[in-house]
DNA sequence: GTCTTCATGTAAGCCGTTACATGATTAA
DNA sequence: TTAATCATGTAACGGCTTACATGAAGAC
């Protein structure tokens, strides 16, 4: 079967929260969802326009001056349809993940190093990046919602420091028998 | 930029260690680099041929009895883009995790519940498929190439665990406040 | 005899990315 | 006055999945 354009309910996710405009939507998920869940810039105005036409979310104008604005809110059709995919059986992901290609058929004890160092760099910045998410998310008030995304989170950066370690274990054991220049 | 078709380079990866034919690449990926990089079945054969006219591999057509198989060797072309790509900067993985796009998102607890022991059901399988995986890697001898796939598989088994003990932590936390049925 | 594995593909069609476009407002 | 941000899109095009096809060989 073929599988359906999942764009709709990282939207609709957010509309659940009240009501948005496509910018608004597109920069909060560049925000968060964006961690574990990429949309491209382009996919959110089209889909917005989908959503409305089937009666998911309901358009409305609004100026602020002379600027248009167009915010848009779920409907009850959206609410249930999000609550149909919740419950639905969860597809898993399909990795892909070009690091972990390149080091499989590595030969190369030089590249090899240079693949973990370069593995390396990018997690670390992400996992500062992250840490200080969760020193912002932490300073907020508490709430059910936050909660579980706080923990999201945590899990996340322990999945970094995981790897962080396996690869400074990678880079050093292969020091002294070939060095990086 | 516009990002080239990568199948290419698996392909060359498993071209390497030695001459082989469409439908062995195949169930070869089928066992081990899929976890990491999902091709689909259709991809392998259009691919070799490509690589064929590209002169980065070579076909041969050989009869086991009547049958018909293509067996393709890398070229020192196809060796050359290999190692640029090895060398060249490795895009990160776009990542689509629709559990963790649920998560996000849910507010009802019971439907939290279920979220977790449904992706604790499956990331157990794949924990246990891995273990055996490991036994069998260790029984084999040890050559450079079997050491570092060891210790991706490491890696993932300990990313598994960790995931496993979130999940559960998750589950334990609203037990009591909140039965699954 | 029938099922699984070996063996090799084609075609349709959505998906998603990148590039391209436009214009107002506000801060520096 | 220039850059950044707000605000909203269209078009092209390759990527990738799913479904569909075919046939031999060997196992049970």
């Amino acid at each position: 079967m073929r599988s359906v354009n999942k764009t709709r309910y990282a939207i609709l996710g957010v509309l659940l929260e009240g009501p948005s405009t496509g910018y608004e939507i597109k920069s909060l998920m560049g925000r968060s969802t964006t961690y574990f869940w990429r949309e491209s810039d382009s996919t959110i105005y089209p889909m917005l326009k989908v959503l409305a036409k089937e009666g998911k979310a309901l358009s409305n104008i609004v100026y602020v001056g002379k600027k248009k604005k167009e915010v848009f809110s779920i409907t009850d059709a959206g609410r249930e349809e999000f609550k149909i995919w919740l419950g639905s059986p969860t597809a898993s992901e399909t990795s892909r993940n070009e690091f972990l290609l390149k080091l499989f058929f590595v030969t190369d004890p030089k590249e090899m190093t240079r693949l973990f160092l370069e593995r390396l760099e990018k997690v670390e910045k992400t996992y500062e990046e992250y840490k200080k998410i969760e020193e912002r998310l932490e300073s907020l008030p508490d709430s059910p919602i936050q909660s579980i995304r706080l923990k999201m989170l945590k899990f996340g950066i322990a999945g970094f420091a995981l790897e962080i370690q396996w690869l400074k274990e990678g880079i050093s054991e292969r020091r002294g028998s070939c060095q990086k220049n």
